[in-house]
Formats: C-alpha cells, sequence, structure tokens
DNA sequence: GCCGTTTTCGGCCCGACTGTTTTCAGTCG
C-alpha cells in the first residue's frame, strides 16, 4: 500500500505539528516507512513490510511523545510488540535503530527516491539498480535518454514513457509545496513567536492566507517592540536548517524540510497595509492600486495615502485599506481577481460557508474497510467535534486492499448501525457506502443493497489512465444511477503526485444537476477534489457540493477545514453545502436524490 | 513483525488495471 501510505504518513507528520507532539514519534515513523521502503526493494516478506506501514503509521497518530511511555504501554499499542518497542527504545537511547542503518548500506537513498514516481515500484527500481546501477532519478532520467532502460524483461516503450511522465510531475511538485504540509508548520512558527513574547501581532500572509492549494513559500508579518529580538527567535527554531538573511525588517530560512520561511517586522500603524499587500494576489493588488489611483489615493505596503502631501488616511488594518476604497472586507480567500473586487462594489460578495457551519462529514471509514477505528470510536470523536451527524461510506468488495464491504458485511455493519442510532440521543450515523465505480461503469454492489441506505458515495479507484471518454462513461453512468448520492473525489488528483484523470467537469457538472447528485469536495489535504475552481463551477451548474474528509483516523475529522477553504475559494455559500442542512433535512435531500427518477 | 490462540506457530485484505506478454508480473489502491 505504499502509494496509499506515503502521502497519509506526511500528512500524520503534519498532524503532528499541529498538535504540538513529539517529534521523536515522527522520526521514528519516518523511519519504520523507510525501513518498510527498503524491506520492500529486497523482496522480503510482505507482511513484515506492513508491519512497519502500520507501527509507522502508528507511531505517527500517536497523541502522546512516546519518550514518556514505559515498556508495556508501548507493547499495548497496536501493531507495535516486543521486537518493534525495543527498535524504538534502541532509537530513543541511542538516537539510532542498527537495522536501518544496515539496510541503507545495501541500497543507495537515490533508490528510495526512485519509488516515489508514479507507475515505478520496488521491482522495477531494483531491477534498474541491479543491472543498471541505477542510484537516483538522475541516473534513471540519464538511462532513459540514452535508451537503455526500454527492451529490459517487461520494459517497452509505453513503460519508459509512463516513467518519463511520473518524473516530471515530481519534479514540477517540488517547486510548491501542499497547503497540507505549510499550513501547520506556518501555524506552528506563529505559535513560536508569539510564545517567545518578542512578537506583536503576528499573521502568515501569502497564499497561505488566502488558502491556496499549494504555497511556494511561508510569509510572515510581525509587530514587535524589538525587531532584533523577535530575529533572534525567528532564525533559531528548531526547524530552521539555514539562514538565508537576517536583517532589522525581513529574515528569511530555509526548514528541515527544504520551504523558505520570510518573516516581515513591520510598524504598528501599517499592520494592516503590509497583510493586505503581502496576502495578494497580485492582480488583486494592481486592481486595488488602479481603483486607488482614480480616487486620488495611493495603496502601499505602509498604508493609503492622500496624493498631495502624502497624509496617511488607513493602514492599521485591513478594513481601513478596504474601506478606503469604498469596499467592504474582501475575505482572503476571495483575492484571486476572479470578479471578487466588481462583486464589492456591487454589494454582492458571497456570504461565504464557514467551518462553523458544518453539522456533519458524508464520508467517514471504519476498522470495516481500511479506517483504523471501529463505529464507535468514529462515532466518539465526531460527537467530540461537535457534529450532528456522520456517514459511514465504508470501501466495497472491488477494492480488496481496503478489506472492501460485500452485500453480507454491509447488512451487517448497518444492523450495528441501526443498533446505535436507537441507543443514542442527539446524533445520527447514516448507513452509506464509497462504492466503486468500476472500470466498465458498473458499480461494485447490487441495487437492492445500495437502495437499503441512507447515502451512496461513489468514486473511481482504478484505471485512472482511462481516456477520457472511458473516464466519462463511468462517472456519468455513476451519476445516472438512482441510487448514487454522491461523487467522490471526482477527478482522482493527488496534489504533487498524480495528475487528475481526464474528466470532462462540464459535462459531469451538467448531468449531475439534472440528476440531483453532489460533487464531494474531498477534504483530505493533498487532494482537495474538487478543486476551487470546480467548486465555482458546481455552484454555477446548481450542482449541491458535499464538504467531506474521507475520514481513516480520528484525527483526520481535524482535515475539514481544508475543504471548506477550498469551497470558499470557490464562492460558496451555506446554502450550497449539502453538510450544514440539520439531518432531517439532509436526509429528506438525500431521499429526494434516490428517488428522482422514479 | 504482530497477533491470538487451537499457547508457540500459522495467518495476516487481494482484485483491477496496464503493459507486457501470449499467461503473467508489476503497480495501485
Amino acid at each position: 500500500m505504499n502509494r496509499v501510505v506515503s502521502p497519509c504518513l506526511r500528512v500524520f507528520v503534519v498532524n503532528a505539528v499541529l498538535s504540538g507532539c513529539s517529534v521523536k514519534n515522527q522520526q521514528i515513523a519516518r523511519i519504520f516507512d523507510e525501513i518498510a521502503e527498503l524491506l520492500e526493494l529486497k523482496g522480503e516478506n510482505v507482511f513484515r513490510i506492513r508491519a512497519y506501514r502500520r507501527a509507522a503509521q502508528n507511531m505517527d497518530n500517536l497523541s502522546k511523545d512516546v519518550a514518556t511511555l514505559s515498556e508495556k504501554e508501548l507493547t499495548d499499542l497496536p501493531g507495535i510488540g516486543k521486537d518493534l518497542a525495543g527498535k524504538i527504545a534502541e532509537y530513543l537511547a541511542t538516537g539510532r535503530i542498527a537495522k536501518y542503518e544496515e539496510l541503507k548500506k545495501d541500497i543507495p537513498v537515490g533508490v528510495l527516491e526512485m519509488l516515489k514516481i508514479p507507475g515505478l515500484g520496488p521491482k522495477k527500481a531494483k531491477q534498474f539498480h541491479d543491472k543498471l546501477k541505477i542510484k537516483s532519478i538522475d541516473d534513471l532520467e540519464k538511462a532513459i535518454a540514452a535508451g537503455t532502460l526500454k527492451g529490459m524483461p517487461g520494459i517497452q516503450e509505453k513503460t519508459v514513457e509512463n516513467i518519463k511522465k511520473g518524473i516530471s510531475l515530481i519534479k514540477r511538485g517540488t517547486d510548491r509545496k501542499p497547503l497540507g504540509r505549510v499550513l501547520p508548520l506556518a501555524e506552528d512558527i506563529v505559535r513560536r513567536l508569539k510564545e517567545s513574547g518578542s512578537a506583536g501581532k503576528t499573521e502568515v500572509a501569502g497564499s497561505i492566507r488566502r488558502r491556496k492549494e499549494t504555497a511556494g513559500d511561508i510569509d510572515i508579518l510581525v509587530t514587535a517592540e524589538s525587531a532584533e529580538k523577535v530575529m533572534e527567535v525567528f532564525t533559531n527554531m528548531p526547524h530552521v536548517d539555514r539562514v538565508l538573511a537576517k536583517g532589522d525588517t525581513k529574515s528569511s530560512v530555509i526548514t528541515e524540510e527544504g520551504i523558505q520561511v520570510d518573516l516581515r517586522v513591520v510598524p504598528e500603524e501599517s499592520f494592516g497595509a503590509a497583510l493586505q499587500y503581502f496576502t495578494g494576489n497580485k492582480e488583486h493588488n494592481v486592481r486595488l492600486r488602479e481603483m486607488a489611483v482614480r480616487k486620488g489615493l495611493k495603496l502601499n505596503e505602509y498604508g493609503v495615502f492622500k496624493v498631495p502631501g502624502e497624509k496617511r488616511i488607513g493602514g492599521r488594518t485591513e478594513e481601513e485599506m478596504y474601506e478606503a476604497l469604498n469596499l467592504p472586507f474582501i475575505p482572503p480567500e476571495l483575492r484571486e481577481d476572479r470578479g471578487e473586487i466588481d462583486a464589492a462594489l456591487a454589494g454582492t460578495l458571497p456570504d461565504l460557508v464557514s467551518i462553523g457551519d458544518i453539522r456533519g462529514d458524508l464520508h467517514v471509514h471504519t476498522k470495516m474497510s481500511d479506517g483504523s477505528h471501529d463505529l464507535e470510536t468514529v462515532v466518539a470523536a465526531a460527537r467530540k467535534k461537535g457534529y450532528e451527524y456522520i456517514a459511514v461510506t465504508d470501501h466495497t468488495k472491488g477494492l480488496g486492499v481496503a478489506h472492501g464491504l460485500d452485500e453480507k458485511r454491509l447488512a451487517e455493519q448497518c444492523k450495528l448501525i441501526d443498533g446505535l442510532n436507537e441507543k443514542t440521543v442527539g446524533f445520527r450515523v447514516l448507513k452509506g457506502t464509497e462504492i466503486d465505480i468500476r472500470s466498465d461503469g458498473r458499480l461494485d454492489l447490487s441495487d437492492q443493497a445500495l437502495s437499503g441506505l441512507d447515502i451512496v458515495v461513489a468514486s473511481i479507484h482504478s484505471g485512472f489512465n482511462q481516456d477520457r471518454e472511458q473516464i466519462m462513461k463511468r462517472l456519468l453512468a455513476a451519476v445516472r444511477h438512482p441510487c448514487v448520492s454522491v461523487i467522490a473525489h471526482p477527478t482522482g488528483r493527488i496534489i504533487g503526485e498524480r495528475d487528475a484523470y481526464d474528466v470532462d467537469m462540464e459535462a459531469l457538472l451538467r448531468e449531475a444537476a439534472k440528476h440531483g447528485v453532489a460533487m464531494e469536495i474531498n477534504a483530505y489535504p493533498l487532494r482537495l477534489d474538487l478543486n476551487d475552481r470546480h467548486a465555482l463551477l458546481a455552484k454555477q451548474y446548481g450542482v449541491p457540493v458535499a464538504i467531506c474528509t474521507d475520514m481513516h483516523v480520528t484525527g483526520q475529522f481535524d482535515f475539514m477545514h481544508y475543504g471548506v477553504s477550498v469551497a470558499r475559494r470557490g464562492w460558496l455559500e451555506k446554502k450550497d453545502v449539502l453538510n450544514t442542512l440539520p439531518v432531517g433535512a439532509l436526509l429528506k435531500r438525500l431521499r429526494n436524490c434516490r428517488k428522482r427518477d422514479s
């Protein structure tokens, strides 16, 4: 499951940063995951490999600092037995794990890098390494250029072409980082600056504040009594790998993850102006400055000024900047020059959906397929989030690796849910499924099984390289199926790792509108699928949107805000989002969906 | 490598798809 686990892991790391939990947990998780990859390259026992992966996930998901656990508490953790507990203890005592060091002697790190290339797994990587002495992605590119790959056993033109595409995809992915990686890091830096007492007002600006799905760097603005002190704190944070610049008003560092962070110290009276200026985007700012000129004003990162005499008329807050132009405050997520300034002038800015509007999560997995927790644990976590309902949507049988449910197990799960609902007050579990849309467009369970459910979420998990015609045949078949309520992660992209499959989005939305089928904004930080543009398009087509986390581990309920950010960037309001409805209205809506063709 | 017992070893989620073959290996989820 390496393609599933590696993006998850990265996000778990992000979670750990968010919750402030131990760096040690993350380091051990990373080592276990790399051991798994190294064992895979060596062709080791798949169950041993799986054990390391599972342990890595559990380490990352651990809410406590691993160093504080007793040996018994350690072995009580799922997937941690005597051996792995020993390796954890070894790491805590010595800072290294001998087995890991040994494995690395056999296989160069560059070969591990090659596993990140979509379409290239351990077998081919090992073959290239053993037979062609390829030790890195660079070596691989040279071999492709020299034509030495083609003709090896099992390698023909198509395979070489796919590897080339894979390389170009991950190379593209390296310059901008997913929001799911940079936002938690940015928030952690903000927290450290505030806690140090050296920073006054502190805000993340730039594309992160606009909640763009990727960011090139992290921009942070602060006010400070002593610039020197705040710069000192900033350049000495534990994340810092190297300091690029350290001055009075601006310092730049590169973090261990290779992300550039710029810190600017600005005067109190200019904080709003600077925040507005550095939040962008560029086109939005250009439009504002043009408006300012027409009003006889000057607008820059220090404030708004009347042109003759340069008299300051605002800049302490962002609101002052917009007010000076007779504009209402424009939420950062809208500042893309996609018509938000005209809407602001006309008084027709959308009242954007917010995280507090979300009443439940409609795409949730349990242990019965590939989730980590049983139903009760999931429900308890959802209630803790303040939700009124969730839909349990485990995978279906076609996804063997996810232990997908067949009709019989689904019926068992429904019984469980009925039982739970009977004894629960103030919370409702909807019976659902994330049904696999098979390669020919058929659904993975019988209509009879589906008709007994509250919600059917349909999605594609295979055949991503099919041409547009075939992909659309599948998606449209799902949309037209009388039992389907939502299409989940409709384009299948994984940010920086896998391109979307070839969807004709307008055709899909047209058909969805016709049949009352909703589209998901998958809030998993590396998916964000639909993306913001698609969300806007969905609104224009009158297609309802469900914002869901695709939760596999309860901590992932916290990903909801990423999905809400996409919705906000797509101009969505509360009324556009299905899971802002109270459960009664939601069920009615879903039932209506199912009856729409009958 | 973990787990649960049938207590010390066997079972542990595997089907779909692609590209290569000409019946299957590798990758993915």
